[in-house]
DNA sequence: CTCGCACGATACCGATCGGTATCGTGCGGG
DNA sequence: CCCGCACGATACCGATCGGTATCGTGCGAG
């Protein structure tokens, strides 16, 4: 037994680049990119700094890699709804909006992690920029797909809507401003999706 | 001429404070308010860090000051919508989006200050946090009341379901994902306002 | 006229930032 | 068996951070 785990300590420590993302991953999403240096993510990690730059170009490499796991995530989501859902596609945008309600408290009072970063680099040629801006366009691109076999007229347009809510949703719970922010989000979403259907076929 | 005006060397020049707010809001807005220092603020003030300290006690309290200001713009656009429709709820809450739609092009690619402040700002005891979930608070009660007194039945969960749309649309108009942002958001509220009225009165 | 004080300039403080260099060590693959 | 290399630890780098202290100067109010 524990023939090829190389002798874990206590529990199964996972490789260094492993611990370094799950690290920056609670780091970054609680305290936010700017507000936590290497070192902190090192010792959470329980690494040390230089281990980080074996693995990882610079810091903004390594924001560029967690927002692409959050990213594949998300993605992941949307898959597993089209598959859980086939050939439904108004089951499918409400499982998706469940998936995001659901998230909500996880959250908690810090919001998505695509909209904190994108307040926190405001350059346009930060590599984690292209990562948001690339998974928005695709999420926004599916959704669009998805209004449009659901027979909803002017799909860009509900997609949009959809979207906005969403976001809207996201934000509201950050700033605490409205209660009961994921139960209200999926009775809007449901009913935009059962609002207008194509007359046609 | 030129007797009270304190001899301006070229143009007249503000008063440090009001040139210390005013850079400061160009700089937060554009650049973020953790990569602002208060080096950068004091330049582009045309003054010194020194003076900077003479009017606000820590750089924090600048910002929440920023914030303060910018929120004061908000709620006077409220009251003007207000006062140019009086008695039109409807009317009021369109002026309320007109408002935000047509702040969208200035905000460009760097979008809300109060949702990119509460990215950058992740402890509740910033002195920032409480004006921006103030400014949230007293923004969703005037939505709420402007929704019952448009006769719309379910107040909260209308002016929920705005709130979500305009923050929605500001995240989507800073990340590029939708085009015609305003416009879509302008047809979006529209007919959410549009919509459904109380049977009664 | 003169005094006070806000102002602008400058230098400085300790802390922390992202990033690099240099060690010794221990595990795994040839 | 033994060698290479990833690893962990530590020290260090220049730059910048928020914030403070100390100047001289010049304008406005008494």
């Amino acid at each position: 037994m524990a023939s090829t785990a190389s002798r874990p300590g206590r529990v199964a420590k996972l490789p260094p680049r492993e611990r370094i993302l799950d690290a920056a991953e609670e780091l970054f999403q609680s305290e936010g990119i700017l507000r936590v240096g290497v070192q902190a993510i090192a010792e959470r990690a329980e690494t040390t700094k230089a281990a980080i730059y074996r693995h990882f170009e610079t810091k903004d490499a390594l924001v560029a890699e967690w927002l692409r796991i959050v990213a594949a995530d998300y993605q992941a989501a949307f898959d597993r709804v089209g598959t859980e859902h086939p050939g439904r596609p108004r089951e499918q945008i409400l499982g998706l909006a469940r998936f995001i309600a659901d998230g909500l408290p996880t959250l908690s009072h810090r919001g998505c992690p695509f909209i904190n970063s994108l307040a926190e680099l405001p350059d346009r040629s930060h590599p984690a920029r292209q990562v948001i801006e690339q998974h928005k366009a695709r999420q926004t691109r599916r959704l669009v797909a998805l209004c449009a076999e659901a027979g909803l007229d002017d799909p860009e347009q509900v997609a949009a809507e959809i979207t906005f809510v969403l976001e809207g949703a996201q934000v509201s719970k950050q700033n605490g401003s409205i209660d009961r922010v994921g139960e209200r989000m999926m009775t809007i979403v449901e009913s935009i999706v059962d609002r207008r259907r194509a007359p046609g076929r």
